[in-house]
DNA sequence: AATGAATATGAGCATTTGCCCTTATAAAGA
DNA sequence: TCTTTATAAGGGCAAATGCTCATATTCATT
């Protein structure tokens, strides 16, 4: 008896590689036409089978090109705009997935540290199952809300439950209720320990908020509108895992920064930290981030490349 | 001015990546519909986009492991077989193709010796345009054919333009006219330098050729009627870059191997030797191969592989 | 055994797609 | 400048495809 998946994948390859009709296909496999038009939609949606482009589009890679060279990253992706479209964002989110799923692929075990948000939530959402036991995925970020809930993209636990690694959450709320509390919960035996492992990672996948009028960190709950004012107010523009930075990428002092739980990107060691980000409203938040070495890779798209490079000046 | 390749790259990510309908995208990029169709038309042709399965299909694997297990192999590869399709083999290529690119990917530099035939020539068609300047193709087998033209699938250069690397061709015939014509020409200093380099090459793609009636050998006029009764009847069963070797994989003593001048993989020094061979004619001459030691892996497709493991009775 | 829920299958139909053929446009040569 | 020729764009149509709805089947539960 062969499996569904097994099926499914031998009449996508029927169908992408061998580029047989449904038709074809269901007469070869004894199945009604429909079932083999099922199959392959399953074996899509199930990301069976993979399109990848293979010819770097000029105009993106000059982009990621100029943008590595004014922030002095070790990487950047710029996939093309999907303009327009209610799916923005999506072409960086679809090569975030592919690289996470290169690091995955490594032979060696890696240590893979996640932040969250609806960026990274999407990205994980895309990459293909596996089976890497040996690999470990630690979270960078609390996964408690406000009210106690552990919702918030919850992004760790869905990307180790598809790609069958071990993983580290934390056991935390995102900001503390007091830099009183914050100390305490942090030197939790346990919260220490997943912390120490995440600052050690190999490399590390966080989104970038912005710190403005519908900042994902007011809109989902973990700060109040008036802690948005001050923060605004103090100079912030933008935020990963929580941590607010200035237009230089340089970390607040003190505000709600002195209360968030997570692990400051900046204190990761030597891996390679890479932020998943796109959107005009998100514009500016990168650009700091970059300029403040905040992260060393960048994965975006079109549109964004050009805000985060000055506004289009240099198009054409 | 954009080129008409990143054109094509761009519809067709739109269409594949982004899931667009071809008016989506002709309005997108404002061009007509049919002209969208013809871009990503161009984009498959051209390879610009890869569909590939990431599901492995449970029978091939297991067809795989069984071969690697009998016959001491580091890597088999088994493709779906396209059954009753004109386009026999075509997963094998398939492999193959896909196979050499993650070679050719590799960051430090690679030699790749390279046979013919027309399962070679096939899967180098497939590899996908890329740029590795630092690797070096190198022929094992001679590009002269009978008549002095260098035709016989011209494997090597054609992939060398596509992959723009250095390659070394060898301006040999496939078997000399004597085995005194053989010693002299194999000690050529630009033969013996071309050949040393082979035999240290990290990785050798071979095809395998039948023994017997319509033995590719003979079709292609490397070896006559009487020298091809010759060899099946002193027990020659298949051939690699034009050594003929017996069912136990034992390169025969004398006749055509006498004068053969191509470099026999068996004397190529700790890299991998792959074969890619398909078809129920070959079997015997695979399974010799696998036998012997010739070839340190595999690329054929389900129904070879059965035959290969004998006559199917492994089978379900 | 009966019931109901969940899942798989089959038919019909609107859209989408691939391709042939005609027409327009551009490049090359006299 | 006027042909000639090659190359690209558009119109139209048959084939292929994706999707919805109705029906059958399986499986668990009572």
């Amino acid at each position: 008896m062969t499996g569904k998946f097994d099926d499914a994948a031998r009449a996508a390859w029927l169908y992408f590689v061998a580029g047989k009709t449904q038709d074809e296909i269901a007469g070869k496999m004894s199945v009604s036409r429909q079932t083999a038009q099922r199959l392959i939609s399953l074996a899509i949606s199930e990301r069976l089978v993979r399109v990848t482009l293979e010819h770097p589009i000029a105009e993106c890679m000059r982009l990621a090109d100029d943008i590595c060279a004014r922030f002095g990253l070790a990487t950047c992706d710029v996939s093309p705009s999907d303009a327009g479209s209610a799916q923005a964002g999506l072409g960086a989110i679809h090569s975030a997935a592919r690289m996470i799923e290169r690091w995955l692929g490594s032979d060696k075990p890696v240590v893979m540290a996640l932040g969250t948000g609806r960026s990274m939530r999407a990205a994980v959402d895309q990459v293909a199952a596996m089976d890497c036991p040996a690999h470990r995925l630690v979270s960078l970020v609390g996964n408690i809300s406000a009210d106690g809930s552990a919702s918030y993209y919850d992004v760790i636990s869905y990307l180790a439950g598809r790609v069958k690694a071990h993983y580290y959450p934390m056991p935390l709320p995102v900001v503390a209720r007091s830099s009183e509390e914050r100390r305490l919960l942090t030197e939790l035996a346990t919260v220490r320990s997943v912390a120490a492992l995440a600052r050690g990672a190999d490399v590390a996948f966080v989104g970038i908020g912005h710190v403005g009028p519908n900042a994902p960190l007011r809109e989902d709950g973990f700060i109040s509108a008036a802690e948005l004012d001050d923060l605004i107010a103090g100079g912030g523009v933008g935020e990963i895992v929580g941590w607010v930075f200035d237009r230089d990428g340089k970390v607040l002092a003190g505000r709600t920064n002195a209360r968030v739980a997570s692990v400051h990107v900046g204190d990761l060691t030597g891996g390679a930290r890479i932020a998943v980000a796109t959107g005009a409203k998100k514009a500016a938040a990168i650009r700091a981030a970059l300029a403040g070495g905040l992260v060393t890779g960048l994965v975006t798209d079109e549109a964004t490349a050009r805000l985060i490079l000055g506004g289009g000046k240099r198009g054409k």
